[in-house]
DNA sequence: CCGTATCCAGCGGGATACTG
DNA sequence: CAGTATCCCGCTGGATACGG
């Protein structure tokens, strides 16, 4: 059993699980937070194969979450931006060990799941 | 766009993201973390609501992916017990931050997601 | 006690076509 | 360009009954 206190009791995760295991979310989450902000179609062309519904979908999960911002222009053709808020950063940041365990772990079994990454360089 | 080196890169949790995302599977790595070892019932009853085929299947994808272990005490009636590997145990560890930003969240929010914790002292 | 077998409902996500 | 509308499929997870 475990308490509030116990740093690694899971319950606080609930309310933003649902989000964040979602297909595509942090694959978004990491996307936005590396190139600062990203147009509708450019996140789908870096994630290739997401539907216009899905992405729809999972932005406005984001949205709501507060997660991510969406600013947009007034023009014709319509132009919209999204990026990662200060939370959404800040949850970026959490991820990192994580995605660091994730990485050890891939290097001793010798998975090679690398070919299905993005990867332009760093700016 | 992002690299591999990038330590936010998200491309290593592809291979682990199914199984710690299903329902319930956060939920029972924390709990045998706590608890050291729980067997197939005792799990059932903390988690509450979760059904036998379905413990059964998230137990089976642990397995299979190295974070549970599963010992069988070949006694009538069967005793079998559950724990967490080293791998387990580390990726525990590894969500801690993200536990963090979920409460510190919750806690700007004035979220009370508190009532469906779980309740007994640490040991 | 520790599961498996079976059946079923809901929904997440893909493909595609269409609109403002 | 930035989505929405529709249709459809497969998977996940619940309930229940049963087996070793």
């Amino acid at each position: 059993m475990q308490t509030v206190s116990d740093p690694r009791c899971i319950c606080c995760l609930r309310g933003i699980l649902p989000t964040i295991s979602r297909k595509w979310a942090i694959c978004i989450i990491s996307l936005l937070g590396h190139s600062g902000q990203m147009r509708f179609n450019e996140i789908v062309e870096h994630c290739g194969h997401i539907s216009p519904k899905t992405l729809s979908e999972i932005l406005k999960d984001l949205l709501d979450a507060g997660l991510v911002e969406r600013k947009s222009f007034h023009e014709i053709p319509p132009r919209v931006e999204y990026s990662l808020t200060e939370d959404g950063k800040s949850l970026r940041e959490a991820l990192v060990p994580l995605l660091k365990w994730a990485k050890d772990r891939n290097q001793r079994y010798n998975y090679s799941l690398f070919a299905s990454c993005l990867q332009a360089p760093d700016p």
